[in-house]
DNA sequence: TGTAGCATGTAAGCCGTTACATGATTGA
DNA sequence: TCAATCATGTAACGGCTTACATGCTACA
């Protein structure tokens, strides 16, 4: 049952996988709810896209009959529930099966502002390399948040798996940032190392 | 001499940043050798654009008088050289030293599969990684090769901690990669099929 | 009573890609 | 001489963001 053929991008399938997993099955959920989930896991090792993206892509999933819409029957406030079809889930599975996984993009302001370190002195170097480290803690935190809310639940496996990765990335970032602090050229006055302090 | 303000792309400041590692003192780049170190360094943590973007870049940033160009002289092929201006100059330092980095974009689209791998049962999961693995050993050896090149000059010392990061990072990767493999569910354990095929 | 959160969308516009178009030079 | 590489651009378009616009509901 071949039907769309429509090249779809891999957010579109990004969160057609996060309609999958809506908790009460069959339930469905509003575009606000797919964005709140988004936000928690998505943006983690994919990007979390704006609102207005989450309703254009909806849009677009609907069009193509992967996903299906009901409105919400009165008593709670008037809104759109999506869920996944047949369709939609074939869909997904194909791509999933079928296709090769790109080479991850990474885009990295601290490590391309570090390679012009040169023009700037150790000093900013050293506060650019501080400043990532906060950052790291900061999401390290949120991310654990995720983690512990999958448990070890056998339903889970994957989603687990995958927020693993992220914490290890995070503490290999955390090492090698360390490392390259203690490379740095020594400065005239450089303020003292994070070491106490909160 | 604030001039510009206009808003440059990161990717704009990043061009202008190569501009300043060109090798002969002051004899410019073409947008073609441009797009040539893009690929070999900027990859690697930001993104290589694609040669129409370089032109077009390129075509601002001389817009905004940050870069000059002139024209190759004779003897070799026809070519527009570009170097970076004083007033170019000013700007990359100014951005370097007064902007706040973002935490990193990363897109990693084995990850985001990894997710769904209850959808696919742990054979497809395990070529997943594997195959993950083969692409990291690939890019690793462009990057050593590139690392390699820089040796150990204290000119380049900026740029030879950033080629070391993105290597560690590749390693850890690649460690994160293979633990996760043994923690698959053994391959005949494999959840139900989605309603055979379309 | 008012503000934060829920909920849905449209419009303008930037960044970047692919496809297209052109032509010179080098070397097998 | 023919293909690969050097070299430069334009056009169309996709994906995504920000800004804008609207209105309801829970609760402090």
């Amino acid at each position: 049952m071949r039907v769309v053929r429509q090249e779809l991008s891999t957010t579109s399938y990004a969160l057609l996988g996060l309609l999958v997993f809506d908790g009460t099955p069959s339930d469905g959920m509003t575009g606000y709810e797919l964005k709140q989930r988004a936000d928690k896991t998505l943006r983690f090792y994919w990007v979390s896209p704006a609102m207005s993206q989450v309703y254009t892509e909806l849009g677009r999933l609907e069009h193509l009959r992967l996903v299906s819409v009901t409105p919400e029957r009165a008593g709670r406030r008037k809104a759109q529930r999506y869920r996944i079809t047949d369709v939609g889930f074939a869909e997904l599975h194909q791509w999933l099966a079928a296709t090769e996984p790109e080479f991850p993009v990474l885009k990295h302001p601290t490590a391309l502002r570090l390679l012009m370190g040169g023009l700037l002195g150790a000093d900013r170097a050293h506060s650019l390399l501080a400043g990532y480290l906060e950052q790291l803690a900061e999401r390290r935190k949120s991310l654990l948040a995720v983690r512990d809310s999958l448990g070890d639940a056998e339903a889970l496996r994957y989603p687990a798996m995958v927020a693993d990765w992220g914490l290890r990335y995070y503490d290999s970032e955390a090492d090698i940032a360390r490392d390259l602090i203690t490379r740095l050229p020594p400065a005239e006055a450089r303020p003292p190392e994070p070491s106490d302090r909160t």
